[in-house]
RNA sequence: GCGGAAGUGGCGAAAUUGGCAGACGCACUAGAUUCAGGUUCUAGCGGGGGCAACCCCAUGGGGGUUCAACUCCCCCCUUCCGCACCA
């Protein structure tokens, strides 16, 4: 269907193998340079779907797509090592001067570097070394006792055979049991369990508690954390819940400590450390842990590696065959497509319904020719999107994902549009496959969009417009009533494109009659027999100069708003205030085609990219040889774009009495001897009792009057 | 809790180096055209008062700066979005 007028010819289409096929090839590019891995981990689990999901498609504990609760498993899935750009992700967000910055700002939270330093810990009685990461290691002397997350390796070895066993069992099972939103939510419960074993504070000597505790994440920095209760409030909220020691280290804050102290300060209680403020003794602390082979500083990330396995049909099959022999083995270019099969029996297993397939399943190794079975799960569709824009442009190629070529002289794509529930999720995927494909030297430059904007939402009785809600509209029923350019129109005239704006079928109508009355207006001009004539315009009357006036303003205003901000709305308002005075004007006896053919041409190249039929036809019906596509844009002549009379308001005091006309650019005393004429102001007003007279060219005269 | 954006007629909205609030459109009302409905055209349309000329009030609320505030400053309210045990 052609009818909004978009070029089909460069449709793609994710979902054929003539495109996923390329989508597989990238796979096989990551995974050659191990930036695509297979691990076993806990993962998220949408129990509704049935699939895993990444980090970015969940949303407050729930699943993006379908809203249930997610939940936690362990299992072997397919990665991209996003973790590897985490760096440049977030450093190359400065060079987007054009992205808005609540975009990048989300970027930057998701991505979450924090600086700090890994700490060793010993065990006491036993070989084992916790190592924990810290933002604060200037706070080290003030630690006073550990907590490890339930899911640390260590801790099933550090409570075998001791008194705490069954119970630290126990408390790790009920973790593990709890999702995400129940264990890290705002209503929950800081949960804690004492191991009963001790570690020796490394800068001190000092024996401390190791704790179990349910805030502490396995996936975050190392799983392990040192607790500084005087300066940090989660800690110090825990310590008085289980009553652990409290040592301030830092001066400063409540005397009594009544809660944490977290502001900047001079050390105490820390040896080498005393007297230094924060930010130096974080460094010297840092430099005392390496020296002595006790720590080291580190970064660590919020982002975690893209978890790319779903165990759904709709997806690019990854191309992965798992031998006996061989193991893993990538399925050779030359073999890509793997197809999705068409014979599938979707059933609520839990697994890819792929695995349903015996004749897709099974397949042969292609490094030693044994039977081996395909990997069955798909592709996030994620993964596809994160590369469409290159295809965009090589749309037709068959032996190649994209034309470099071709691509590095069209992209980066110049200017983006989408909606901001894309800010960590398509978004991040692309800049990351795009710096992925620039490193393989597949493409010259590394960040896909060089603009963004972030457009707002149609919503339809206040809810988001979605194929998922049911409640879109149906743009070819528009369409087909109304004609596409109506259809258009009328979502550009909507309201400004950055805001949400809610859908009204009868608004519709208003666009409609508009394009109604420039095609009439227009047809009845064509047969005035003198509208082709190009005769110059020779003293014009008032309402010509009218007219050509407005003519040149709106150029100039539509010209404006669509290049400074794609003020589509307001541009929108300005060609149909035009229309509304050529109604008038043509109605006068005196009314010059001319300058009606002059206003009548500018109008229909301006409504060219909004409403191309029509405007197209009538352009054509004018005896134009070129496409109006082809015939560029109109240009304004700045001598018409002001009047030669403005009104200009009278205030006294501040509030206005009258209104007068005088010519453009008089001057003060110019101004006060027009408005003295007028009878109405002399009623409102007594000259001699004016103390103070305000003046703006063009604006406005305010006489300021004594009580 | 922290950060950001927004709040203007019945509705979508205009107006920003401070200078005539409500352009443009929807809905509505009246009139013309029409057998009628629809279409089309004309006019009206923030609230209150007045026969009228006009007057008063009004941009979430309260204060302030100014001759002049939707616009600038301070306090508050509401809505939406992001972050929220990330050590």
């Amino acid at each position: 269907d052609w009818s909004m007028g978009y070029d089909w010819d460069k449709e793609v289409v994710s979902c054929l193998p003539d495109y996923y096929r390329w989508t597989q090839w990238i796979f096989l590019k990551l995974h050659e340079k191990g930036l695509a891995y297979r691990k076993k981990s806990n993962v998220n689990w949408c129990p509704t779907d049935m699939t895993v999901l990444a980090n970015e498609q969940v949303v407050d504990g729930r699943c993006e797509r379908c809203d249930s609760l997610v939940e936690q498993k362990d299992l072997e899935q397919w990665f991209f090592k996003i973790t590897e750009y985490a760096d440049r992700l977030l450093a190359d967000l400065q060079g987007l001067e054009n992205w808005p910055d609540r975009v990048k700002t989300m970027q930057r939270n998701w991505i979450g570097r924090s600086e700090g330093a890994q700490v060793d810990f010993k065990v006491e009685g036993g070989g084992e070394t916790i190592t924990v990461f810290t933002t604060r290691p200037d706070t080290l002397f003030g630690a006073t006792y550990l907590v490890l997350a339930p899911e640390h390796p260590l801790v099933a070895g550090l409570v075998a055979g001791g008194p705490k066993e069954k119970e630290a069992q126990a408390f790790v099972a009920s973790a593990k049991n709890l999702s995400s939103l129940e264990r890290m939510g705002e209503n929950a419960e800081k949960q804690g369990l004492d191991t009963g074993r001790r570690a020796v504070n490394p800068v001190n000597g000092q024996s401390i508690p190791i704790y179990l505790a349910n805030y502490v994440l396995m996936n975050y920095g190392t799983g392990a954390i040192m607790a500084v209760p005087a300066h940090d409030t989660r800690d110090f909220a825990f310590a008085k819940k289980f009553n652990l020691p409290i040592l301030r280290v830092i001066e400063g804050g409540d005397p009594e400590l009544k809660e944490a102290h977290t502001e900047d300060g001079r050390l105490m209680n820390s040896g080498f450390l005393d007297g230094l403020t924060v930010g130096p003794a974080k460094a010297k602390m840092a430099e005392w842990l390496e020296q002595r082979k006790l720590g080291k500083a580190s970064v660590s990330y919020r982002l975690r590696d893209w978890l790319i396995s779903r165990q759904r049909y709709w997806g690019a099959p990854i191309p992965m065959i798992d031998c006996p022999k061989c193991g893993w083995v990538p399925v050779p270019e030359k073999d890509l497509p793997v197809k999705l099969p068409r014979n599938v029996e979707f059933k609520p297993t839990g697994e890819s319904p792929l695995k349903s397939v015996p004749e897709f399943v099974n397949a042969a190794c292609p490094k030693c020719g044994g039977a081996a079975k395909r990997e069955t799960d798909t592709m996030d569709t994620f993964v596809d999107s994160s590369w469409y824009f290159l295809r965009y442009v090589s749309s037709h190629e068959s032996t190649r994902a994209f034309d470099p070529q071709v691509v590095n002289q069209w992209l980066p794509v110049d200017q983006y549009i989408g909606g901001v529930e894309h800010a960590i999720l398509h978004l991040l995927y692309s800049r990351f496959i795009t710096k992925v494909l620039k490193d393989l030297g597949l493409i010259a430059f590394d960040e896909p969009f060089k603009r963004l904007f972030t457009q707002g939402m149609i919503t339809k009785g206040g809810v988001k417009m979605s194929k998922s809600k049911g409640n879109s509209v149906q743009p070819d029923e528009l369409i087909q009533k109304y004609g596409s350019d109506t259809f258009r129109l009328y979502t550009l005239f909507i309201g400004p494109p950055e805001r949400d704006a809610e859908w009204d079928d009868r608004a519709v109508d208003g666009s409609f009659r508009f394009l109604g009355r420039v095609w009439r207006l227009f047809v009845e001009l064509l047969e005035r027999p003198d509208f082709a004539a190009k005769a110059p315009l020779e003293a014009p009357a008032e309402a010509d100069k009218q007219l050509r006036r407005k003519t040149h303003q709106t150029i100039q205003k539509v010209t404006q708003d669509m290049e400074g901000g794609f003020k589509f709305n307001t541009a929108i308002s300005a060609m149909m205030e035009l229309v509304n005075l050529l109604y008038t004007y043509k109605e006068n006896p005196d009314s010059k085609t001319p300058i009606l053919r002059e206003a009548v041409e500018s109008l229909i190249r301006l409504l060219g990219p909004l409403t191309p039929h029509v405007a197209e036809e009538m352009w054509s019906r004018l005896g134009h040889p070129k496409t109006l596509m082809d015939s560029g844009w109109p240009a304004f002549d700045p001598d018409w774009l002001v009047a030669d009379v403005v009104e200009i308001a009278v205030q006294v005091n501040g509030k206005i009495k009258s209104r007068a006309l005088v010519p453009v650019g008089l001057d003060e005393a110019g101004v006060k001897r027009e408005v003295q004429k007028d009878g109405k102001l002399a009623s409102a007003l007594d000259m001699a009792k004016v103390k103070k007279t305000i003046w703006v060219q063009d604006k406005l005269v305010n006489f300021i009057v004594g009580a």
